[in-house]
DNA sequence: TATATTTTTAACCATATGGTTAAACCTAAT
DNA sequence: ATTAGGTTTAACCATATGGTTAAAAATATA
């Protein structure tokens, strides 16, 4: 759109990097003012306030997860192409913004509303299920898939990418793993997620 | 434990309510309050902070969650069973307690010493995979499994359960499904996930 | 019944927090 | 150099919020 101003990105990029860490609720203008080097008026000489402030942050989110999904999803490509790139690009993605998959759920859980409208008026905000629909139902009648439903196998894609980011503390520290140890983990799910939904759509 | 008095009971269950949906960060005392009916004062008569308030809270979340895991994965049974226990009652579980996964998700990202703390007293705390490790191996050598690593198989199954519910807003709305139809789908999972675990384990 | 103890309340308090204001500062055009 | 516009700051403000206090009410104890 339009290209910020030095400050406004300032600003921007250290109220992405509070809200996405804290959520709304837990996340301080003044932190934000601090991480950013400015007074904090200077936030809202930006941006109005704390809610449009969080929403510019919010909808940058899901403008960032949306085309990957609609991308790789909603294209003529092999399932089995578009699953590995799916799965690759989404992971690259969220190990650059860790924190993305567990801030757009806890806003959600606490916000309905403000999502929902929001991916209304987002042309990439619902999922185009048409050719992925269609494409599974061509492997389902040709006998070659089981008949499984596109609800089930697009929420089993994203709990097996997004959890393991999401709910990181909690396996690294049940499961006692290092942070190196588990960069490796999530590395080798590029090739192990496809893996298990190619074969769960076997018969 | 002290069966709490009547008061106590009533605050507890409204905190419960109050933190599970809002989190530490957007919980309020008032608001938990008044859920109780009583006055913000007996609040800290019987909960002397926030903080205590809310660790009651936390604890129990933990303490629902961990036998089940503990209890599922720990034990002399096959492979095939323990998973569809496991499957099972967790869903049960969390279809009582919906915001379960998605609070202590976020609360560990916000808090992760808090967390850890916690798991290093509680028994229930670290899952103790010798014996699924040894299970595992077991079919492993046999010939029976593919080789794949405990931590994955762990992070895979929780990840299947728990996302559906901790991201249940987001998949509603992004597939436009409704409650019934959701929990429907939550049903379904008992079934489907231990198919897709151990199909991912056999060769 | 009288006294001590526990439970509950209304009225406060101190502080944190989102937000505002008015003035200072800087930069570019005249 | 002066002016006009946008930018930045320090000092405030109003309110929300977690927490406290002292007294009332209820309950147990003697």
């Amino acid at each position: 759109m339009n290209d910020k101003s030095e400050t406004e990105q300032k600003i921007f990029e250290a109220a992405r990097d509070v809200f996405h860490r804290r959520g709304f609720d837990g996340a301080r203008m003044q932190e934000i003012a601090d991480k950013a080097k400015i007074n904090k008026a200077l936030l809202h000489y930006y941006y109005r306030s704390k809610d449009k402030l969080f929403e510019a942050v919010f909808r940058e989110a899901l403008k960032r997860i949306g085309p990957i999904m609609f991308e790789a999803l909603d294209r003529e490509i092999p399932l089995e192409k578009k699953l590995k790139m799916f799965v690759s690009n989404y992971i690259d993605l969220v190990t650059k913004h860790p924190f993305i998959p567990g801030f757009i759920m806890h806003e959600m859980h606490t916000n309905k509303s403000r999502f929902k409208a929001f991916l209304k008026e987002n042309k990439h905000g619902i999922i185009k299920l048409n050719k992925l629909k269609a494409q599974l139902k061509e492997g389902i009648d040709k006998g070659q898939y089981k008949n499984v439903s596109v609800e089930q196998l697009i929420i089993n894609v994203f709990s097996l990418c997004a959890f393991p980011f999401a709910a990181r503390p909690v396996f690294q520290t049940v499961l006692d793993i290092d942070d190196a140890g588990y960069r490796k983990i999530l590395e080798e799910r590029k090739k192990l997620i496809p893996e298990i939904i190619l074969m769960s759509l076997k018969k």
